[in-house]
DNA sequence: AGCCGCGGTGATACCCTCTAACTGAATCTT
DNA sequence: AAGATTCAGTTAGAGGGTATCACCGCGGCT
């Protein structure tokens, strides 16, 4: 765990300030949503006053993409770790809408309203292909044994998001319809939009995933 | 158009202005987000200054409230307007993707990241139910020989979101997977996420509602 | 031992929302 | 017609936010 390049004090110390910088700003987030992450507020929660933080990050974006790199990050490693205890794609869904409601606001930090200037960096998308990669995995090892569909053909020569995976265009459309079926119904439950309807969003999320596997 | 109740030089002027700010209110949206919405730089866009807004508006709160009951309305609209030219699922579906994509910001400020203290007011969930609705009646058109879910006998006991809709458990289950499905891809290609990969949304999207359509 | 860099500070500029006191004009009332 | 009232709009200001600046003081390196 402590990299050699970790050694001297200071760096020791820069990167733990950091790290407490973040956990501050993911307190802030749960409650408050992203929105209102305020420096001023967490660098006055740590005893320090306003402009300290700046020598940590160069401002409020540099922040929040450190989050979204995170909370990125955090979803590769549950989904590799659902997929290392060789969990299908059942075990994937289960993982994500689990990892989803452990923390809302970090769902809707990779996955919600985007900020309209705002580019996310490149590292970003490649941890992205990492998780489009287990939904990949995963539904390579199903069987399938439906006709393929005009966007089938259209994947066959639009599929260089796959990252080199070899498997056929059914196969990615299918990957696809996971994420965004699974997507759609997480979406709207974590903004609340089941709340007036009284069902358990827990079954249409399993109704979606049964429709996904049976395919 | 003109309603008697518009009568008074005073009030008129009023919804004149109230409706001016409002314009504004999205430009500034469509461009920059809802978040970055600014009551000062609408007003000095207006020649006026900072709190004469206040006059019209009690707060930011209350203007986003009018705007997204304003954009609630829109799209219910645009589903009534597709329903009575006799268009079905399909018209309905081409509609809603038409409405998301004319102005993207305001199918966020409906279905995106929600703000977390805030609650909308009642009418609004009124005009949902109104959408809602709609597409129950384009669900209850298409013939079905699938056989009933769990989730469908689950929603047998929960269906008083329906607002009295006779439709059977097997139409309610459809009409919500039309909701979810359609959002996952729409809110996923809006905010951006398909951008690296380079297949066609629109395609993605028509192969989901046959998938609807078909069932 | 001494220097330098880095963490931290307060002051400051410029945003924002929102309130309060005030002004002038249009409208209503008598 | 004249007074009373309501209402749009103003400036001033409180309180909070991001971000920059010049300035210290201590820790760590040579």
């Amino acid at each position: 765990m402590t990299d050699a390049r970790t050694r001297t004090p200071r760096e020791r110390y820069r990167t733990q300030v950091r790290a407490e910088i973040k956990e501050h700003a993911w307190e802030q987030i749960a409650t408050a949503g992203a929105s209102a992450l305020s420096l001023n507020a967490i660098a006055k929660r740590m005893g320090m006053s306003g402009p300290a933080l700046y020598r940590y990050f160069a401002g409020r974006d540099e922040l929040i993409t450190e989050l979204v790199r995170d909370a990125y990050r955090s979803l590769a490693d549950t989904f590799r770790a659902a997929s290392g205890e060789g969990a299908g794609l059942a075990g994937l869904a289960h993982a994500m809408r689990a990892w989803a409601l452990d923390d809302p606001q970090r769902y809707f930090l990779v996955f919600g309203t985007p900020v309209p200037g705002y580019r996310a960096p490149d590292d970003v998308t490649e941890i992205a292909a990492e998780t489009m990669t287990a939904i990949l995995d995963a539904c390579a090892a199903l069987p399938s044994d439906r006709p393929g569909t005009p966007f089938d053909t259209h994947l066959e020569g639009h599929r260089q998001w796959a990252a080199g995976h070899p498997a056929p265009p059914a196969v990615l459309h299918r990957a696809l319809t996971v994420w965004t079926r699974l997507h759609g119904v997480l979406s709207l439950e974590l903004a609340g939009h089941f709340a007036g309807m009284a069902f358990d969003p827990a079954l249409l999320y399993a109704a979606e995933l049964d429709d996904l596997l049976e395919r």
